[in-house]
DNA sequence: TCACTTTCTGCACACGAGTGCAGTATTAGG
DNA sequence: CCTAATACTGCACTCGTGTGCAGAAAGTGA
C-alpha cells in the first residue's frame, strides 16, 4: 500500500504518492491562479481528503513570508469594553482567513511580547490599548511589519491609529448636561496618560465651554469599578455635590451610580445625572440604564483589519490616523431621550 | 562592511558573518544545551544583539516540530466569565514561553478553525465552551495533539478536561436556600445541551433532596442576560411564585435580580433569594451583591497549561479529567453570610 | 614527542512546501 | 506526416534553522 510514511503527519509526498504524481503537482494544486490541468487537480483532491492532507503553513511562510497571523496585543479583559473589542478583532481577523497570536500586555515584558510575535512573521501587529516602544518601533518597521492600533494615538511614524472621535462624543455630552439644565458638572478620568482619557476630558471641556458653561470638578478613576468607587466618593463628599457627572468609561460610570444611591442615597437621574462611555451591555440593564456612547466597535475593528489587508499588499505605507463615528445612546440616566423631532449631535 | 543581505530580515548566516563564526555556531548558540564553547557564545551573542536577531520561529519549528503555539477556540466574551478565563489562559501560556492562537468558535466552521489551526502545527489545542467532532478528534490524535478542554466535559478518547466541580457546588448552593429556610426553589438552567448546566441541575436537585425538599419549578435561561430576562419573568409569573432562584451563571442572575426588582416590586432577598455561578465582578458591586460560585479560573487555567506541558513532553497519554474545587461567595442577595463558626461545604 | 581523549567546529542534509526553468505530451495548422 | 505552439509536468533550488557526523584543535599523560 502507499501509506504515509511513519510519523503521523501527512506531507504532500503522501499525497503526491498516493496521487501518482509529483510534489511539484500537489503544491500547485493548493496554490490558486498555478498551472495544473483539471485532471491532475481532481486526483490530487481527492487523494488530499482521502488522507486528510492539508498544507503546511509553517513550511509555506517559509518561502511565501507570508503566515496568515496577526500578532495582537491587547489589556486585561475585565474591562467588558476591551473584551468585545477583542472577540470582534479575532472574529474579523478570522472572517479576513487570517489567525490572531494574542498576547496580554504586561507593561513591564511589552517588548518582548512583540519581539516573540516578530519571531513568528506576522504579517501585521494590532496593538489594543498599548504603546509601542520607539525601539520595536524600528524593528517592525524594518521587517515591514504594519502596525495598527485601535483605541489609542500613538505619535510614531509607519503606524496607522483607529480611534473613535473621543473628542466629538464628549462635547455632546458635555452639551447634554448643559442643556438638562445641569451646572455643577464634574470629570471623572480614566488612566490619567492615555490619550483616550485626555481627549474625552479636551472635548467635554470644550462642549461646556460652547454652551457657556465650565467644570465644577474632577476625579480620577483610572478606568476600573473600584477606582470609580473611589473617585465618585471623592467627588459627592464635596460640599458643593456635582449634579451631573461624565465617567470616562462605563465601568467607571456604573460604579458611579452605585455609590450615588447605596452610600448616598441620592436619585438618579433626579438629584445626579451620570453618563459613560462604551456603551457595554451592562449599560442597558434595567437597574442602571445608563447614557454612554457607543463607540461603533465593529467599525472600528473593520478599518483595522482593512488597513491591515491594504498594508499586506502595498509594504510601506504612511501613518494615517482614522477616526470613526460614535454614537451617543440617551437613557434614563440622564433623563432619557430627548423628544422624537430633535438632531443628534454632529451632522 | 559584513552587513545584512538585501531584505530586512536578519538571518542567522547575517550573525554568522558577522561575529566570523559558521552558522552552526549560531544556531546552537541559541539552542539551550549544545556545544558551544563560552568564547564562541559570547561572539555570537554580541552579534546578535548588535543585529537585533532572533531566530525565526517558523523555521525552527520546522525541524523541531515544536511550535510553542497553543491553539485556543473559545465562545463569544459578552459573557466576564469566559472573558477573565481567556484573559488568565492566554497569561498562562504566554507565562509559559508559549503564545496563544486564538479563534472564536462559530459553531459552524468550528471544524474548519481546527484544522486551520493544526495547519499551524499548535502543540497543543485548548477548546473553552466548545465541542469537538469526532472527526477532528481523530485528527488531534493522528496528529499527537494534545487537547485540553476547559468547562465542558466531553466523552472522546485523549482528551483532558478541566472543570470545577459543578455538582458540589450547586448542591451546596441547594442545601444554602434550604437551610435559609425557602421551600419554593427554582432553577435556572444555561444553555440546556451543556455539561455544565446539566451537571448544576443534577447536583442542585440532589442538594435540595440531600435535606428533604424538591425544585419547585424551572426555565432556561441560555447563560445571557436577555435569556435571564425572560426566563426570570416566566418564573416569576407564575401564580406560585418561587421564593428563591439559583441561575446556572451570574449573568442570568443579575437579569433576575433586576427583574424581580423592577418589574415584580420584590425585595432581594426578603422577598427572593438568588444565586448564581462565576462570581464575576459585578457580582461584587453594591447594587447586587450576589452570592455566587468562585469556579477558581486561576487553578482551572494553571491545571490545563500543565497538562498541556506534560502532554508536550510524554507524548500520547490518556484521557484524564481533572475536577477544581470551587468555592462558595456568600453575599446579601441570599441574606449575607453565615455566623461566623458554621462549617462550608466539602469538608 | 607521541598517542589518546576531550572539546569544539563546520559541512551537509533535513524539515515541508513554493516556483523558475527546461523538457515532454498534446494539439493545431499546414 | 511534419512543425510549431500550447499546456502541463517534474527537477532542482530556495526559504531559515536544527543536528548527526567527521574532522580539527586543544589538552593530558607517559
Amino acid at each position: 500500500m502507499t501509506e504515509q510514511s511513519g510519523s503521523g503527519r501527512i506531507t504532500a509526498n503522501d499525497v503526491a504518492r498516493l496521487a501518482g504524481v509529483s510534489r511539484s503537482a500537489v503544491s500547485r494544486a493548493f496554490t490558486p491562479g498555478a498551472y495544473v490541468s483539471r485532471d491532475t487537480r481532481a486526483k490530487v483532491e481527492r487523494a488530499a481528503d482521502l488522507l486528510g492532507y492539508r498544507p503546511d503553513m509553517l513550511a509555506r511562510s517559509l518561502t511565501t513570508s507570508r503566515t496568515f497571523l496577526v500578532g495582537v496585543i491587547t489589556t486585561h479583559l475585565d474591562n467588558p469594553f476591551y473584551a468585545t473589542l477583542l472577540q470582534r478583532l479575532i472574529e474579523e481577523i478570522q472572517r479576513a482567513g487570517m489567525a490572531a497570536v494574542t498576547f496580554i500586555a504586561d507593561e513591564t515584558s511589552n517588548d518582548e511580547r512583540i519581539s516573540q510575535l516578530l519571531s513568528y512573521r506576522v504579517d501585521a501587529l494590532v496593538l489594543t490599548n498599548t504603546s509601542l516602544s520607539s525601539k520595536m518601533s524600528v524593528r517592525c518597521a524594518r521587517g515591514d511589519t504594519p502596525v495598527i492600533a485601535i483605541n489609542r494615538y500613538l505619535e510614531v511614524d509607519n503606524i496607522v491609529s483607529v480611534t473613535c472621535d473621543n473628542e466629538l462624543a464628549s462635547a455632546a455630552i458635555g452639551k447634554l448636561f448643559v442643556k438638562k439644565g445641569r451646572r455643577r458638572i464634574a470629570y471623572m478620568a480614566g488612566e490619567p496618560d492615555t490619550s483616550s482619557s485626555r481627549d474625552r476630558e479636551r472635548g467635554f471641556r470644550a462642549g461646556l465651554s460652547e454652551l457657556g458653561a465650565t467644570l465644577h470638578s474632577s476625579a480620577v478613576g483610572n478606568y476600573s469599578h473600584d477606582g470609580g468607587v473611589r473617585a465618585a466618593r471623592e467627588l459627592l463628599s464635596s460640599s458643593v455635590r456635582p449634579d451631573a457627572i461624565f465617567c470616562a468609561n462605563d465601568l467607571m460610570a456604573l460604579a458611579t451610580v452605585d455609590v450615588a444611591r447605596k452610600d448616598f442615597g441620592l436619585d438618579v437621574p433626579g438629584d445626579l445625572m451620570v453618563a459613560g462611555f462604551d456603551n457595554s451591555d451592562a449599560a442597558a440593564w434595567a437597574t442602571y440604564r445608563l447614557t454612554s456612547v457607543d463607540q461603533n466597535i465593529p467599525g472600528m475593528v473593520r478599518s483595522a483589519v482593512e488597513e491591515i489587508e491594504a498594508a499586506v499588499v502595498e509594504r510601506g505605507r504612511m501613518r494615517r490616523r482614522v477616526l470613526i463615528p460614535p454614537t451617543l445612546v440617551e437613557r434614563e440616566s440622564t433623563g432619557g431621550p430627548k423628544s422624537i423631532d430633535e438632531p443628534k449631535y454632529g451632522s
